[in-house]
DNA sequence: CTGCCTGATGTCAGTTGCTGTCATCAACTA
DNA sequence: TAGTTGATGACAGCAACTGACATCAGGCAG
């Protein structure tokens, strides 16, 4: 087994973190001109590297976007799964979410700016739903393993997320951002108080 | 005012329908080889055309899947508006989607082929996505004008979605095809046991 | 110490989706 | 009969992506 060593002294060949570089890069260009004005090639250029470099790194120019996001799913599937099991299946999902919120209110302005920049182009928004999507897929996986059933286990983790997309979509709304998993709560509850047959 | 005349005699410059042969040589490349697997150079070739007319006629290759929704959406949101006062806005909008569900039970085989060729693509069912979710925006305007506050409009909207997303997966998923209007009528009720906090 | 190997990057050529621009010309209109 | 219009073609070009091969610092085996 070897150790990783770092020469601090030596050139070497590559400055280091190309991937963090492009991230960095694209999300400024993003930022500057917007996504859809800005090239890959700039953003390679930016970050010192050439456009093959960026999609060695990232599927394509939209992943940079969502690259974290499999952090927030193991997240917030891990808080179902340890959820007591007495807690019925809306409610374990319920803590995940939160858990989530939770996380992403601590990441600072980031999410809101990421938030915006998404609702500013269709192409992302493709890119987000079918994330969620995939979120939803293992939310419902998750509440199996749970002993839940399918039909019951896919509505649940959709309509969960659906839940979530509302809460978020009207923190970023919001001109000071307010407590996140507070409102992701106020959300389930009115979806109880509106599906609750009259 | 003028009337339209069709010339069966006499040649006319170009074959008429150019829209509908673009449509149906894409629809039946994409069931032949697949969506990613046909460019719309072939599409176009197919139709007798070029691939610039191809993009006069549809914003992207995909939009050619994509093109008769505006019609569904039409339909769910007039069920919804014309929907009984008295109904509870869940059951407004389970109005308008069984409505749809019977109208898409109605065009055969196709809509079961398009929404295998969807679930094989991941960028087709981006693009579907993001025509739910506006869908949904619609809907949700919708219940809105019926009175409903805009938490709860919006909420009841993406839910309903969510609902009927289920139904249509399961409808898809069996082998012969069963009676989606009453899928769509089972998964609201799921919903309804399902979120009822104990 | 030497020489091979590996992995991250560069280079380059090519495909495909999509757009802008201008030309064409049958059918309609005045 | 002359002018206009609208659907199409022709063509050039950009940007997102991909495959194939070259490069070479650093690590590793001998």
């Amino acid at each position: 087994m070897s150790v990783a060593v770092i020469n601090y002294d030596q050139p070497m060949r590559w400055e280091p973190d190309s991937r963090g570089r492009l991230e960095q890069a694209a999300i400024s260009l993003y930022g500057e001109r917007g996504f859809e004005n800005t090239t890959v090639a700039e953003i390679a250029s930016r970050a010192g590297l050439t456009e093959r470099t960026f999609f060695r790194h990232f599927a394509d120019k939209r992943e940079v976007l969502f690259a974290g996001g499999l952090l927030l799913q193991e997240l917030i599937v891990s808080e179902v799964s340890g959820a007591p099991d007495s807690l019925p299946p809306v409610d374990a999902v319920a803590v995940g979410l939160e858990a989530a919120g939770a996380a992403i209110q601590e990441r600072g302005d980031y999410p809101r700016q990421r938030q915006r920049m998404i609702a500013a182009s269709a192409e992302l928004q493709e890119r987000e739903l079918i994330k969620l999507a995939a979120l939803a897929a293992r939310l419902a996986e998750a509440l199996r393993e749970r002993g839940v059933d399918d039909p019951a286990a896919s509505l649940t983790a959709e309509v969960g997320i659906a839940v979530f997309r509302i809460a978020v979509e009207r923190w970023n709304e919001e001109d000071e951002p307010g407590d996140l998993p507070q409102l992701i709560r106020d959300s389930l509850d009115q979806l109880r108080a509106v599906t609750a047959g009259r």
